[in-house]
DNA sequence: GGGCCGTGTTCGGGTTCGGTAAGGAAACGG
DNA sequence: CCGTTTCCTTACCGAACCCGAACACGGCCC
């Protein structure tokens, strides 16, 4: 079995400017993200909603909802997705209230695009906490991120690549339930317009090599969780 | 009389120039921080392990230790409290090793003040973590939107997806009545006139499966809305 | 008290959704 | 270059669910 390294996650690009947006995924997708663009506010919002993205890096001045009401509304809501700013308003002022919206950073323009991918992933180890990989545990089922080996009942499972991070990100958070959607932004990185049963049989393929110990629960209509 | 905030916490701020500091000292502690200042990086680091500051803003050109090299001891040794760089070195390459050094933030000088304490402020509330995504309770109803269950009188209920989402809707804001056009509108999608009874069909199914904790009340010629 | 309108309730058809199996493409390793 | 593993797509089928119609019930107004 290959040891890739597991896919970083979705970040939600919300930029109007062609050229910027092509630099800014092209250096994140080097560094292992999967990027989802998007070109105005309204669309971006949708999309942060649906997708759920690990961080969103949002331009102020933008095409329909400006990305300050962006983070505004996603901070009411209750969502919490890391928020990074990329915009040419270089005021004092405006970094602050931007801060103060409850973005995570604020980075200008002119920036490097290296400096706004050690950014992202800065926030994000903040976000992870410190690293704990200590084995996660549900019902019969053990699951070691640090070593990426699974056993249920006591028996080691052995598990292809991407069956090993689907479950092991149904299984950061157990109990909640994960639309097909944000399972293939977070464990493919994609983000795909919808239609596919990817996830479904990926599903189909860890229950059948859990075996009894079948943790994974569908909830019709939504997605799939993993028993609390 | 005055009434004091309660305290943010302790900044462990280490910055060998009296001007600077006293400049960021002032800002901090005006924004309700308690500050503790070394001049030097191994005063600093074992400042750091002493007190457990909730911050740490770092120059980076110290008298002995420097700022890079005390974050680094300090990630080493397991201690991840949030660290903030402020410093003259204004290079993309020490921008991105001082955040690959697993520091929060990056400020180079000359900055602004307030800035700065919005930043910390930022770090700080990622620290945090997000506020718990609760379970909305009505009466002796509990639904929790993350796990999408519900609980009546203590007891799990099953609900179909749509059922879910309809009661979801209307507990989102309890007291308030919904028409079915909203409820069409909201839970299904639809913009229809009117004329089904398909909203009705649901919220007695609802109804049943919740037994005697039926939080959902009818307003006749209106529509539906849960107790406040 | 009698009609009337709005609502509660039951029930079956049609549709959607998810499990499953199989095949082809791509990646990996030798 | 070839064999193997893994991944993704497609197609089919059974089951769960949604919806609308039809009927029963109970207030409300006169």
């Amino acid at each position: 079995m290959t040891v890739d390294a597991p896919h970083r996650g979705l970040v939600l690009l919300v930029e109007d400017e062609p050229a910027i947006a092509d630099l800014v995924r092209l250096y994140l997708a080097r560094d292992g993200f999967g990027v989802h663009l998007e070109r105005d506010g309204d669309a971006g919002l949708a999309a942060a909603r649906r997708l759920r993205p690990v961080a969103c890096v949002l331009d102020i001045a933008l095409p329909g909802l400006p990305g300050t009401e962006l983070c505004r509304r996603l901070r009411e809501s209750g969502d919490w997705t890391p928020v990074i700013f990329l915009t040419a308003r270089d005021d004092e002022v405006d970094r602050i209230v931007g801060l103060e919206l409850g973005a995570d950073d604020y980075v200008t323009k002119p920036f490097s695009p290296r400096e706004l991918v050690a950014r992202v992933r800065a926030v994000l180890r903040r976000v992870a906490g410190p690293p704990s990989d200590q084995p996660r545990i549900v019902g019969a089922v053990t699951l070691d991120p640090d070593r990426r080996t699974v056993t249920a009942a006591g028996d080691p499972v052995q598990l292809t690549s991407t069956e090993f991070d689907l479950l092991a990100h149904l299984m950061a958070r157990p109990g909640r339930v994960f639309t097909r959607e944000e399972l293939l932004a977070g464990v493919w990185g994609y983000a795909v317009p919808a239609g596919t049963r990817t996830v479904d049989v990926h599903v189909a393929q860890v229950r059948a090599k859990l075996g009894l110990a079948s943790v994974i629960r569908t909830h019709r209509g939504v997605g799939y969780a993993v028993d609390a």
